[in-house]
DNA sequence: TTTGTATGTTTAAACGTTTAAATTTAGTTT
DNA sequence: AAACTAAATTTAAACGTTTAAACATACAAA
């Protein structure tokens, strides 16, 4: 790679000091009061050159370097895909670029990702928690690194967050059911101790309550993530192949819906008729069963977007901390 | 955010220069022969401060940022979004982190992003280049910067590159719909002038002239990426809805599938009865539409990896091109 | 003529590293 | 004691920027 032209060569061929290169390529011209002339023609060098400056160097001396950390359980997952997507675009505007890593909800790596990171001189993070996590907002936070929370947080720990009203959407879900006259509903949830996990779960218990069914103990049920595929296959056994099944199943993500609906379509169960399916976040899968899944949709493009901009401002130094939790939106199919 | 510890700040703790502090703490105390008892010292004092070097004045120094730019076309999309979890592991594994950029199919976006991502001092791309990009990678080479294509490349171009053998994956695709007993084939491809979208197209005309099935024209069809759905309305209602139906349809990627299989679930037709199917890549729609899918599997972290240690290579300075057409996999589901 | 002010430009230090070269100190040969 | 060698450490420049401060020049005011 032939070395990169620099300040200094724009100097030399104009035949002044880099300082002044240095205002005039800034738009300084005018504070700084460069002569009219040399300034055009410190400016036609530049384009003569392609003169394209070395942001390293910036950052060196700025200590800002237009880059924001990612950090998502797992790329990979259609969820953490498409935000990246949204907080990519978002932050494109604003003229940052992205760097991401994947915790793989494990707190050990994030800790690694979050320390690499910094020590690339990262602004800022947008962070979907691993489970475990709070020592690590307290570090961010002692150690005042500019950090907003999406999708997941902790409560009882003071920080910017743009999440879900989780309690709500799952609330409406189940409201959903209920009114559909469904009176034995189950549910399904990853084994986790996410605080916008438990919300659902506590949302499923307090919306049948406040309705007057019963909620038999083994209705719901949690798998685990890394034993999804054999978890589901159990449990789902149980709750619709047993004497008394369940009428209707609330799946609280998108990764178990789509593995519920594997096992529904090759025991070949109808659904609404033997069941009745509300899922949770969006995937293709639910266009795509042979009975459309009405499912809580999250506002994506909100959440990514609020984040940046939540991460952005405290960069610029405003420390008012931004805590959302946005609406999801029940999008009725005809699967309940 | 207070002033991180820096090698200065060891040395005075310690009394000594910077450079021994350097020399020490990246293992060269013994070439530069620095004192045990020193040595000792150093490290302590290092590990006391909590001392993490920062990467932006090393990279100054060194040119080199132990980092990779990453430019797909659509990061949500799961093909994209797959290989980039993929790659990011790789890098990681051998102490590189991951910038990405979505070009959304736009050489104008690529452009954009390869300058942005190197005046970052990127250290090498992987690049799923966008459609007329031959430019770009004429750049790249001349200014000899380290880069590998994936998923894509010109085959009149001269470059490192990791992709799949779009023929003949393309090929058992159709081979296998012909054994199949099917005799009117239709395909439905993108719009495109992308080498290995042709490819595909290339061996399904191949297929059907070397087992002497007659292929009317209008059983190739082409849509366009930015009216997907609308053109797959049209062009599915002609193929499969006309006077004289295909019997089978070639899918020709994961996106075209699953709009391809949302119609034909919408118009309650039957899969393999009515129409067969044979899809292209993965995704979760296919296990899950009430008839699993035929489907032509690439070889993800085959080619992720093959990628990131093709790049590291060129990184590392050895300059020997990798050209690789992986084979993909007929994964032999119920749809046809 | 001196002083002052406005204008234009350069100098030099700084950001946090690395590293070749110079320097100091101690020890060994003559 | 002089000369040399080896070992341990420091110095200073460099990477490519930014920017406060110093400097130079011209011109107007006293």
């Amino acid at each position: 790679m032939k070395r990169k032209v620099s300040l200094k060569d724009i100097a030399q061929k104009v035949g002044v000091s880099t300082a002044l290169v240095s205002y005039v390529l800034n738009g300084q011209e005018k504070q700084k009061r460069v002569g009219e002339e040399i300034a055009q023609k410190i400016k036609q060098a530049a384009k003569e050159l392609n003169y394209q400056p070395n942001q390293i160097a910036k950052s060196l001396k700025s200590g800002k370097t237009h880059t924001l950390g990612l950090i998502v359980a797992d790329i990979a997952n259609p969820f953490s895909a498409n935000i990246a997507r949204i907080i990519e675009d978002e932050a494109k505007q604003h003229k940052y670029n992205v760097v991401f890593g994947s915790s793989d909800e494990n707190a050990e790596k994030a800790w690694d990702l979050i320390k690499v990171l910094l020590n690339r001189q990262i602004d800022g993070f947008i962070i979907a928690l691993a489970e475990n996590a709070e020592e690590q907002i307290q570090y961010l936070k002692e150690h005042h690194i500019p950090f907003v929370l999406i999708d997941r947080y902790f409560p009882e720990v003071q920080a910017s967050y743009v999440a879900l009203d989780n309690f709500k959407a799952a609330y409406d879900g189940v409201e959903h059911l209920i009114r559909k006259g469904y009176k034995r509903i189950g549910m399904i949830n990853f084994e986790s101790g996410l605080f916008h996990l438990q919300e659902r779960t506590r949302a499923y218990h307090q919306a049948l309550q406040d309705f007057n069914l019963s909620a038999e103990p083994g209705w719901y049920r949690e798998v685990n993530e890394d034993r999804l595929k054999d978890d589901m296959e159990q449990h789902l056994q149980q709750l619709l192949l047993s004497e008394e099944p369940v009428e209707a199943l609330f799946l609280a993500s998108n990764k178990i819906a789509i593995n519920g609906l594997k096992f529904i379509n090759e025991r070949k169960l109808r659904v609404p008729e033997d069941v009745a399916i509300i899922g949770f976040d969006e995937t293709d899968a639910y266009d795509l069963f042979y009975c459309p899944v009405t499912h809580i949709r999250q506002p994506m493009a909100e959440i990514g977007r609020n984040a940046v901009q939540a991460l952005l401002k405290l960069i610029d130094g405003d420390d008012t901390q931004t805590q959302l939790n946005l609406e999801a939106t029940l999008v009725v199919k005809s699967s309940c």
